[in-house]
DNA sequence: AGGCTATTTGCAACCTGTTGCGACTGGAGA
DNA sequence: TCTCCAGTCGCAACAGGTTGCAAATAGCCT
């Protein structure tokens, strides 16, 4: 039988324990929806979920949570080419980087690793004499469906 | 004795003529702005500066402005890994799409070209079967000074 | 040149994300 | 277990970006 999800502390809050980061109720909200989150989110549906959870959380909060992630570089940041208004969509950090792809018609987001991707940045790293910390390659343009039969 | 600027049209201007895009007053100033802009420029100095050849130009269509230029493939627009603040840059679009780089530590923006970027554009676009319009790759680092000696 | 209409504009309200500030609290140390 | 304070929070105000609407206008057609 399942434990309850609180009681499965996952990578994000065995990173906090971790490195001394204080652990507060409005975190642990926000992290456990994070960790549960199979897709996607934006700060919206974040701030959303997490009030189910603990309805004090603020919205300053979850911006502010979310940047401690990016500093410690659990999650990553997309804009997805603004496909939908303004907003950013965040995501967990998985082992590794990969590309975005945005479907302009259908709004698709489809995801794709490469090895030229890596080769891309260990070239930029040596020509430019730059320590890469974060990169983010992100393609907006028309999938395959979308691109009609032909 | 060179021409007053506003008889020069540049290539943004040609391309509305062209493409039968109606042009305007405050379109106008703003596409005067970017063609003679030598640097990365956000939307509020953008505001400014066609302001002080169109007072009358609102905030709103600088963004509506800019839209169209991206819709048509003429800028590119940068997110610089949020170096300051939120804001986004605009740059006209060269020949060939470059990678920027962003020094987290003194906020250098280095720009890059490689043939290793355009391969990985084909891989996407075979392997994917996508039709890539537009493409970004922002890195965020510490560049060759910032990085200290060695 | 003058009229007509689809497009564009300015405005105001809204949404996303950031920040300063005073109140609150997690958790280390007594 | 209690105290204490650095770190965090909620709030409210702000900055960047978007949108609905009624008024203005570019530029085609006569």
């Amino acid at each position: 039988m399942p434990l309850p999800q609180t009681e499965i502390p996952g990578r994000l809050q065995a990173h906090f324990a971790e490195h001394g980061i204080r652990m507060t109720q409005q975190r642990r909200a926000i992290l456990s929806v994070m960790e549960t989150a199979n897709k996607h989110l934006d700060a919206s549906q974040l701030l959303r979920k997490a009030r189910k959870i603990d309805p004090s959380v603020d919205r300053s909060t979850v911006y502010r949570t979310l940047q401690l992630l990016k500093r410690n570089g659990l999650i990553d940041e997309l804009d997805l080419m603004h496909i939908n208004g303004e907003g950013h969509y965040y995501e967990r950090k998985l082992n590794r980087d990969h590309i975005h792809m945005a479907c302009l018609r259908c709004g698709k987001i489809m995801e794709f690793v490469s090895d030229i991707f890596e080769k891309l940045k260990g070239q930029v790293e040596k020509d430019c004499r730059f320590r890469i910390v974060v990169s983010r390659l992100e393609i907006g343009g028309y999938c395959a469906a979308c691109r009609g039969p032909k």
